[in-house]
RNA sequence: GCCCGAGUGGUGGAACUGGUAGACGCGCCGGACUCAAAAUCCGGUACCGCAAGGUGUGUCGGUUCGAUUCCGACCUCGGGCACCA
């Protein structure tokens, strides 16, 4: 007996597949479609355990769709803008390699190394789809959509404050910053005033939230921290009268505590507050300290409340008697609201603190239920809560959501104030001072200031000749590249140097495999048909940016004429990660796994040495920590099957997965197993072999019963996603085809063609050579899935427990349907119960129809 | 601090709308085959108990004939947001 031979095997049928173009997408047809993709990856050199998961799960899911008949749209491409390269470029400066060699050069080879790896673990792609977003074909579109953008409005430059990466040498967009650092360099961010790109996504701020509950198919928890990240609260914008009767705006959402306000507070960076400082050097003092704390992020989350008093008052609405101090405080953000407040030390734990501070009044407006307003205090600690107001006028015994529209209807009626509502959403920053990246389509022109790019002019291309031995911007420092005429005045002029976000470029890639080859961004006629993505797979990691970026850019491309719909993703799913042991020397040094070698007793030493090992916990694989498992290794090991199976057993997709040598062993003799249940077979049936009209028993019957019950199951789990659920149910028809090896011939081709079909999607060498085994001529990837019988999955008799008082005491077997009395006397029959019952007469017995019996006593 | 999510054997995890808790895998134990080993096959495996039986889904309480599932409080872990007015 031949032992299954996965690298022979798969290395056939990859060929196979591929000189029979098996996954070319078929054109716009009137079958029903399904749009399969995984987000695609970044080209660093080689893919990673995380890539491995991913991509088999979408690939799972391709090929299902495939076998049911739908028209799959499976593509694959690359990320290819970004940073990694330049960095290579200048490790080869420090290096002494000149200038540098060129980020594209780099990241071709990286991408020609990864597409062999991603073709070998045998994924159903329709390859001539592919594309790289570093190629001018496609960014070439990519400015012509900005080009558009610009035309309605979508795409703006203006100055403002930004976050600059001093590592990167680059302003980022403000979802780049985590905890007040870079997200890729991890340096403390600064602000910087500096012109930039914008796209203008708060166009979008409500469509974009109220879209989210239509996204019935993306995770609960993704489209919440959309919400949350979009940062929707209605409240009331009104005035203050200040002394010098300048009038000053302020936002709040709690209106209602009007009448407890004891100040009103301004952002450092509020105009006035810059306007104040020209005059008063202790305020530019002030304003400084705050700058300095604003970036030293650890100070951030103890910062105290600072205040400086600008000596202005400002006049109470509704009591021009009524003077607040104005101060200039450091947790008043410009970026949100007016970048004005007033502060109501009652009910606000800053505005609490502040006041606590500064000596400033603490007064209690909203009194809870059940206190009383006369001596209900606020002096230690605000109160949040619901209640009625009290010392507020004509407020005094209102709830407060009545007070907060009683007061914004007064300042409405009075034209002091505006029911307004506000966004935590910034516009999206989007030009980046890199070289590699898809280059700003404008030119700047001295008589004509920015001028886009005529259409016509598309691609502006970046220069084959970057030197990384400079400082800043290659880019910008090129001989030549930023030096052309302007497009309106034919003036000498200067191009835009900065680049575009490669969020950008991942923001619309979908739409672009619709049809690679397009003359326009994208075919119409294609796009109609493909979009949106039927499945979209990634990870959480991108639950904010890329995924709100692509839902902007698709409103934005709906607005331009591009496309007809607003969301791109009809289905999201957010797979888990893969982790690892981690392990370390006694000098703290980490190992990789393969320098580990496991003892018998469960202690672990370096291999070579002896010396001792600490084994951590499993955490995400990451090449710092050294615990990774490289894929390629693996699949040489054990094959891409059994990897891809691995994948997708035991854990959740959505689950984190523990990679361990023994779980990949298991898969390996799984597919082994398979592989020797097909071939070791004896007299089996041709193909098509009719099962006999008689009725059948014993061991047929069972195994046809357990044959259609896994194929409902496995089709109703491979729909949903529940991969691991699939696995055991293949497993347990298996064993079930082992059990009954005595079952009719025509019986067990059923059983075992069943099984190769649906393990076709996630082990698919491995099952063509089983179906070619079987005595096929066509192949597997060509044949329907299999349809389960419904009359087999239901059995005529069903086994169902009996207890007494809610503990299991037996179970007894009867016909679906019997009649309650019947089901009553068999339990009452069994032996366990007439134990328990001692002579006892039962209080009453319940029966549920073929499902349980309980019977208290 | 606020907002989510999750706690089930030695282990990863099953359990449809409240109805036999632990499917299936890994590991472990025993057996068969073998000169032996590997591979494979068969059987066992929540805990206590000789057994009858008892106890078990983070903890405490509630609803119910019946709760991993529903409700309340708490504990632990993971994630997101964080002066957002």
């Amino acid at each position: 007996m031949a032992r299954y031979n996965a690298k022979e095997s798969e290395e056939r049928w990859q060929r196979e597949w591929h000189s029979r173009n098996c996954f070319l997408t078929p054109a716009v047809s009137d079958k029903p479609k399904c749009y399969v993709l995984e987000m695609f990856p970044y080209p660093s050199g080689r893919i990673h355990m995380g890539h491995v998961r991913n991509y088999t799960m979408g690939d799972v899911i391709a090929r299902f769709k495939r076998s049911q008949g739908f028209n799959v749209l499976h593509p694959m491409g690359w990320d290819a803008f970004g940073l990694p390269a330049e960095n290579a470029a200048r490790d080869n400066v420090s290096a002494g390699k000149n200038s540098g060699t060129h980020p594209r050069e780099w990241t071709y080879a990286n991408i020609h190394a990864m597409r062999s790896e991603l073709q070998a673990l045998g994924l159903a792609i329709d390859w001539t789809r592919e594309f790289a977003t570093c190629d001018p074909e496609y960014y070439k579109h990519q400015q012509k959509l900005f080009l558009d953008f610009y035309k309605d409005d979508l795409v703006y430059r203006s100055e403002a404050d930004v976050n600059w990466d001093p590592v990167d040498m680059t302003v980022l967009a403000n979802e780049q910053v985590i905890d007040g650092k870079g997200w890729r360099s991890g340096a403390a961010v600064e602000r910087r005033k500096l012109s930039q790109w914008f796209f203008r996504i708060t166009r979008y701020s409500d469509e974009l939230l109220r879209a989210l509950d239509g996204l019935e198919k993306w995770p609960e928890k993704v489209r919440l921290m959309q919400k949350n990240w979009i940062g929707r609260s209605e409240g009331l914008r009104f005035s203050f009268e200040l002394s010098n009767l300048t009038r000053l705006d302020v936002f709040t959402t709690r209106p209602d505590t009007l009448f407890g306000a004891s100040f009103v507070a301004i952002s450092p960076d509020h105009p006035l507050t810059e306007e104040l400082a020209k005059s008063d050097a202790r305020l530019r003092d002030f304003i400084a300290q705050c700058r300095k704390i604003g970036t030293a992020e650890a100070e951030i989350e103890t910062a105290e409340k600072m205040g400086y008093d600008t000596g202005l008052r400002a006049a109470h609405p509704f009591d021009p008697d009524w003077k607040l101090p104005v101060y200039v405080a450091n947790f008043v953000l410009m970026g949100y609201g007016t970048g004005a407040i007033f502060g109501c030390p009652g009910h606000d734990q800053r505005d609490h603190d502040f006041a606590s501070k500064y000596r400033l009044p603490i007064l209690p407006v909203v009194v809870p239920e059940g206190e009383d307003p006369k001596t209900f205090s606020v002096a230690k600690e605000p109160y949040v809560g619901p209640g009625k107001l009290a010392n507020s006028r004509f407020l005094d015994g209102l709830d407060v959501e009545a007070a907060k529209n009683e007061i914004a209807s007064r300042l409405e009626a009075q034209g002091k104030g505006k029911r307004t509502v506000n966004y935590r959403l910034r516009d999206w920053l989007a030009s980046r001072q890199r070289a590699w990246g898809c280059p700003i389509p404008m030119v700047h022109c001295a008589a004509c200031g920015v001028v886009p790019v005529k259409d016509s002019d598309l691609p502006i291309k970046l220069p084959d000749d970057l030197d990384f031995n400079v400082k800043g911007n290659p880019l910008d420092a090129h001989p030549t590249f930023k030096h052309t005429i302007c497009p309106t005045c034919g003036g000498a002029a200067t191009r835009e140097t900065d680049t575009l976000d490669t969020f950008v470029d991942s923001s619309w890639y979908f739409a672009r495999f619709a049809d690679p080859t397009a003359a326009d961004p994208v075919n119409r006629e294609a796009v109609n048909y493909w979009l949106p993505v039927d499945q979209y797979i990634g990870g959480i990691e991108h639950a904010i940016l890329h995924l709100l970026y692509a839902r902007f850019f698709t409103r934005g491309m709906h607005d331009t004429g591009w496309l007809k719909l607003d969301e791109p993703f009809a289905s999201l799913f957010t797979q888990g990660m893969v982790l690892h042991e981690s392990y370390q020397n006694a000098d703290g040094n980490w190992l990789y796994p393969e320098e580990v070698e496991k003892r018998p007793d469960g202690t672990a030493v370096a291999k070579g040495t002896g010396a001792p090992v600490t084994v951590g916990p499993s955490i995400r694989m990451s090449k710092s920590k050294k615990n990774v498992v490289a894929p390629m290794g693996m699949i040489a090991n054990y094959g891409a099957d059994s990897i891809r199976w691995y994948m997708l057993s035991d854990s959740p997709p959505e689950r984190d997965v523990d990679w361990s040598e023994s779980g990949a062993e298991g898969c390996w003799r799984f597919a082994q197993r398979v592989h020797r249940l097909v071939t070791e077979v004896e007299a089996l049936p041709p193909p098509g072999a009719k099962i006999g009209d008689g009725v059948l028993q014993g061991s047929s019957l069972d195994l046809r019963r357990a044959t259609h019950g896994a194929v409902a199951a496995v089709t109703d789990d491979l729909a949903n996603l529940r991969f691991n659920r699939a696995v055991a149910q293949a497993y347990t028809l298996a064993n079930a085809i082992q059990q009954y090896a005595d079952a009719d011939g025509a019986v067990r081709r059923e059983a075992l063609e069943a099984i190769v079909l649906m393990i076709g999607p996630m082990m698919p060498h491995l099952a063509e050579t089983c179906w070619e085994a079987l005595g096929h001529e066509t192949l597997l990837v060509d044949t329907p899935w299999p349809k389960a019988d419904a009359a087999l999955t239901k059995s005529d008799s069903v086994t169902i427990a009996v207890q007494v008082n809610g503990k299991r005491r037996g179970e007894v077997t009867v016909a679906i349907g019997a009649p309650e009395d019947l089901v009553k006397a068999e339990a009452l029959r069994q032996d366990g119960v007439v134990r328990v019952l001692e002579g006892r007469t039962p209080k009453k017995i319940i029966v549920v129809p073929n499902r349980i019996v309980n019977i208290v006593a």
